[in-house]
RNA sequence: UGGGGCGUGGUGAAGCGGUAACACAGCGGACUUUGGAUCCGCCACUCGGAGGUUCGAAUCCUCCCGCCCCAGCCA
């Protein structure tokens, strides 16, 4: 609805997908998946996977996308995580109908699949430790040999592995590996693991198992088990791929599904990976999942994002296989895009500046017609008071203006928008500070609604709010988490840490907002004229204290001049 | 001197043998009761490099260079 339709993307792996249904190689069936491990939250690299997934099942008469969990290890998971993600994926927009699944629910199928490798001599229970395994591996350059194990008998395997599963053993002792080629050059092949020992509760299948299927093996039959057509992955799988062809081989299941493997999303100024997010979560640098300024869904939800916003993101990046960076400003443009249209226009000072009307009526109050939306008429008028002291922002008044700065200064006239033009005409100073306390101006009383009579123009539009009428809220401004595009460019000795922004997040405690914006609802958001599009955060906002996210500020040219002149002495105001 | 991938403008990305889309960013200008939005212009004689095939190559071939992934009983 916000933004135009576009057409349809179009991709290599949707150049796949329709060559499939050309030749009729699934019977006409897309199926898809979304296949999260629930170990944390999901964030936008997740976004791109489900747009993804999802997308193609959506543009496709036939088309289907699972939600699977992929569950297989219950140290790492729990059920706070699959719940955050459900959330996520509706939030953006998807619905798996029916099709929710665990790979936990397969689990006895699993057991089955691999006594059948077992018993064809193609699997067998490996009793090498960890260390020993990995020496036995080799490296990229040498090939590795073969486990004393290897040749155990199907029978001692299959009594073996049954045992394994009973909990006769402890972790570590056994493991049930494929019997493949320990000097393929591909290390994925060198007789990889499918089960190990884990005496640990599952959160959704309790203490019924201890030995839990590895991501090789469930993934790829899980995918079979659900009639996945297309199962798309990211590019670190690409080397798995022979494996998951290897074992729907063996098994000669009558699903055998194609794995498609693309780059995944990278976004710069931010870091998306979830072992680093939790590392900002439990050092304190973030609040939470939610922070606003995080990467995770639930951040951007939070800090205002609407899930179009996202999704308008996603297919804009594109689907390719060479690593990337994509520029956050790209996903800054696209909540600014969707919410222009969208976001009802109110005022908001952050940094008051009182000023006073000197030829106002002391005690009178005008009621102002304001549109809500110039881009989008049906979204009505209000009425705002306008009295003799109003408060503007602090950046809108210069004692001395540098060039091009053509807001208020002393001796000039601006238009305070919808109200009147007011000239300044002196200032009172705080005499402890010296600092510019209050400004006093005159209004010309045939301006009403901010039109000359006699045609004269001003260059300035400044926002403003009534003293008498405002409301106290607080603003939190936030910037990039990362002060760098590229947070892993770091000196030698340091992490990613070293890049932290410390001003990522800037809270003003006493701006004062329009009284339109009385009971706004928690997750409302407005465009504040001239500054930016916030939202009413659901967390911190009391009734009659609302705190607002600054969801993404509005293009600041006067800021790129003003950065321009800092740059060029020559831009320096004149003495 | 293991294997698997990838290299197109600042960024992302089309292009699939016929002479470099599009978008973001940037830069100009118009317009403007948001220095917003909108509009209009500019921004790759060249596709990692070198050879070759061809009337014609980002696209095909050869060699070279660079970057990413793989040595978890993680996914």
């Amino acid at each position: 609805m916000s933004a135009a339709d576009r057409k349809a993307p179009s991709d290599f792996i949707r150049d796949i997908v329709r060559e499939d249904l050309r030749a009729n190689k699934n019977d006409g069936r897309v199926v898809t998946r979304f296949p999260p491990e629930p170990n944390g939250y999901l964030h936008i690299g997740h976004a791109k996977s489900i747009c993804i997934n999802f997308g193609i099942a959506l543009e496709n008469k036939a088309g289907v996308c699972h939600l699977r969990f992929d569950d297989t290890n219950p140290s790492k998971e729990s059920t706070e995580y699959t719940e955050s993600i459900e959330s996520d994926v509706r939030w953006l927009g998807f619905d798996w109908g029916s099709h929710l699944y665990y790979a936990s629910d397969y689990f006895g199928k699993l057991y089955q699949y691999a006594v059948e490798l077992i018993e064809d001599g193609k699997a067998y229970v490996c009793s090498l430790t960890t260390d020993e395994i990995r020496e036995y591996r080799g490296t990229l350059t040498e090939p590795g040999k073969d486990s004393p194990y290897r040749t155990r008998s199907i029978e001692e395997n299959l009594d073996l592995f049954e045992r394994m599963r009973k909990g006769e053993f402890k972790a570590g002792s056994h493991v049930l590996r494929a019997k493949i080629d320990m000097a393929s050059p591909n290390l994925n092949m060198r007789d990889p693991v499918f089960y190990r020992i884990k005496h640990e509760s599952h959160h959704r299948t309790g203490d019924k198992w201890c030995i839990y299927p590895m991501y090789d093996f469930a993934h790829c039959l899980s995918d079979s088990i659900e009639g996945i057509t297309h199962s798309i992955c990211t590019l670190e799988f690409e080397d798995n791929r022979a494996l998951y062809d290897w074992i729907l081989d063996q098994l000669k299941v009558n699903c055998h599904p194609q794995q498609i493997e693309f780059a995944r999303l990278n976004l710069s100024h931010t870091v998306l990976s979830k072992r680093k997010l939790l590392e900002l979560v439990e050092g304190g640098y973030a609040s939470g999942w939610d922070d606003p300024r995080m990467p995770t869904i639930s951040g951007f939800l939070r800090r205002g994002y609407t899930p179009e916003a996202i999704r308008n993101f996603c297919e804009r990046i594109g689907v390719a296989k060479s690593n990337s960076v994509v520029d956050i400003a790209l996903l800054e443009h696209c909540i600014r895009q969707d919410l222009n249209l969208r976001a009802p226009r109110v005022m908001a000072v952050l940094r008051p500046l009182r000023v006073v009307i000197d030829n106002y009526p002391e005690g009178k109050v005008e009621q102002l017609d304001a549109e809500n939306n110039p881009e989008d008429p049906s979204m009505g008028r209000r009425k705002i008071p306008f009295s003799r002291v109003v408060y503007i922002e602090q950046d809108d008044f210069r004692e001395d203006p540098p060039e091009k700065f053509f807001r208020l200064t002393p001796g000039r006239e601006v238009r305070l928008k919808h109200a009147y033009y007011v000239k300044c005409e002196r200032v009172v100073k705080d005499k402890g500070t010296g600092q510019v306390a209050e400004v006093h101006c005159r209004y010309d009383p045939e301006t009403r609604g901010g039109w000359s009579q006699d045609g004269r123009k001003v260059r300035g539009t400044l926002h403003w709010v009534s003293a008498t009428h405002a409301l106290e809220a607080e603003v939190r401004l936030y910037d990039h988490l990362f002060t760098k595009r590229d947070p892993y460019d770091v000196e030698e000795g340091f992490d990613f840490k070293a890049n932290i922004n410390p001003n990522s997040l800037e809270k003003l405690i006493s701006c004062l907002v329009e009284p339109t914006l009385a009971g706004a609802r928690p997750g409302t958001r407005y465009q504040f004229l001239r500054q930016g599009y916030f939202c009413v955060d659901s967390v911190d906002s009391r009734d009659g204290a609302p705190v607002f996210n600054r969801i993404v500020s509005l293009r600041d040219s006067w800021a790129k001049i003003e950065r321009a002149q800092k740059k060029s002495p020559l831009g320096q105001p004149k003495p």
